[in-house]
DNA sequence: GTTACTGCAAAGCTTTTGCATCCCT
DNA sequence: AGGGATGCAAAAGCTTTGCAGTAAC
């Protein structure tokens, strides 16, 4: 087998930028989010350059991508097994640490190797409930 | 209080094309995917047709959309409850009804008021598998 | 010196919207 | 007849890509 060589991985002070906007942000932020953030400390910041390295930090196991939200993706640090709840109106995320042993029959799998599992809670969150009154 | 008059819903043979495409279609097609079927019933069906009708039933609770794949919107026309897995690879979907009763401790809820949950769970198929060795 | 990254702009996709026309009820 | 739906094209987002210049190692 052939010995494929890794790809190294520079710590440009735009990478360590975005990852510092990363880490332990709660806010599951979008592409957007964080370019606005980063944006601030480094005016010439391109999106190409947010983009790019959410998806090599996302190949890394650095992060993962969230599809929760149908408008966006969105991004977190925390890649610990836990799960979340999404607001219907302003889709704002939190984290959700309940541990469920998720098993599926076999019979359900369809020949499937299953590799992990994702629970989105749906609702509405208390800002959203006060206005709606 | 004011009566609001409910907006008629038209049967016109679009409309009906795809709901009937949709019918049973244990596939979760995209917009692209249902589009590119009714086409050949309707060569001058308009995309516009297919998201406007498509957003004109999730309203009204007929099918519901899947956020599950990033890539694009997904629609399912099974309304009862029941989750799904996805190839990671080839981004084929198929259900699950694994009946699970999930409850969120209240404190990890942050008063959220939870209308629902959706379970994903993410493999590989057994044809991707088969590619993949 | 190499190799990878940045920044810019343009392109690519999916999805939405405006509007004139059409047609279901 | 009238309200809604259709079809077309254009626009709007989000995300990706090509490329020349630049910086990390």
């Amino acid at each position: 087998m052939i010995q494929q060589k890794e790809k190294s991985f520079k710590q440009t002070p735009q990478r360590l930028a975005i990852l510092e906007c990363l880490k332990g942000n709660k806010s599951h932020p979008s592409a957007e989010d964080i370019f606005q953030k980063v944006k601030k400390k480094f005016p010439t910041m391109s999106f190409a350059t947010v983009y790019n390295n959410l998806e090599a930090m996302k190949k890394r196991g650095t992060i993962h991508s969230l599809t929760i939200d149908s408008e966006r993706m969105r991004y977190d640090p925390n890649t610990s097994c836990h799960h979340h709840i999404i607001c219907v109106d302003c889709k704002k995320i939190i984290d959700v640490s309940v541990n469920v042993k998720l098993n599926i029959p076999e019979e359900e799998k369809c020949d499937f190797d299953i590799l992990g599992n994702h629970i989105e809670f749906y609702g509405t969150c208390p800002d959203c409930n006060k206005e709606g009154q």
